[in-house]
DNA sequence: GCGATTCAGTTGCGTTTTGCAACCATAGGC
DNA sequence: GCCTATGGTTGCAAAACGCAACTGAATCGC
């Protein structure tokens, strides 16, 4: 999907969409998150079609969000492996994770944890340069405008 | 969109995803954070087609991610504000637009300021509770898994 | 070496979602 | 009453999606 017509927008947030912003696609990389590197993996974990599956990871490829690494005796075999393009969106999936337990509070979630002490992360919020914690209406956001005829 | 197959997912980020995970969703929660609320603003901001406009205001509210709020002489206009949960995507909407300003320098985002000091943000970054920054290696994530039959 | 199996796709086809445009319905101006 | 603006709804064509069946290469069993 992903109708790339803002491919040219000066949005940054729209740029970003375009890239994962399709169901699929975060949750591959979600999956990829979680260890997950083989096409038939992905493809059990996510009950998702195999031919959307083989796009999605295109797509993801191109974007170099995930790398195709070759891997086997005689390189027949490939994974899909996170970039460190791809390994940023941490921050994005963490986010929205914590939001969806905020305001989904039946949510069984197992929760998120340091690997080093075990205990669970801190929330995120924006924040000001001098660490004051940021609500949308205590930043100024320019709309950098979605539509390319911008005006 | 959103084949709400996942609804009944155990899943945090599947079900973020079913509520506000397609292309328009988040672009309408982004413009409304810049201050949108009028069906026709949105429709020109976004250059989206009505009935799609409609049918994602709709599932937004259904979400309580907007509240539909009749205004103005006798209820006939009405507008779509952000709701507190609304408001709370914030941080994932600045999560997704760093991201997309680290890997996209071109862009020419005017970046977003604290309206008190008129500094830049910020960068988000995922923090241990001992405020150590944590990487996706760092933690320990479990599936909770994207598929009902979990097993 | 030969068939069976696994992996990673691709192809076909029918269903669902999009997107565009054109059409209602109500309110207000004049 | 006629015109415009706002906020939709409807119809239809095109694209995306999901399923299942098929391909093609590599590996396994023997």
């Amino acid at each position: 999907m992903v109708r790339k017509r803002l491919d040219d927008s000066h949005c940054a947030v729209a740029r970003a969409l375009n890239e994962v912003g399709d169901w699929w696609s975060l949750m591959i990389v979600l999956q990829a998150m979680y260890g997950v590197r083989r096409f038939s993996d992905f493809q059990q974990a996510l009950g998702i079609a195999k031919n959307i599956l083989c796009d999605r990871l295109a797509r993801l490829v191109e974007h170099q969000v995930l790398a195709k690494v070759a891997v086997g005796e005689q390189g027949s075999r490939h994974e899909y492996r996170l970039t460190p393009k791809g390994r940023d969106l941490f921050t994005v999936v963490v986010a929205l994770r914590q939001w969806s337990d905020r305001w989904h509070p039946d949510s069984r979630s197992p929760g998120m944890h340091d690997r080093a002490e075990g205990q669970p992360l801190q929330e995120l919020y924006v924040s000001s340069s001098d660490g004051r914690r940021l609500d949308v209406r205590d930043v100024i956001l320019q709309p950098a405008d979605a539509r390319k005829d911008t005006a």
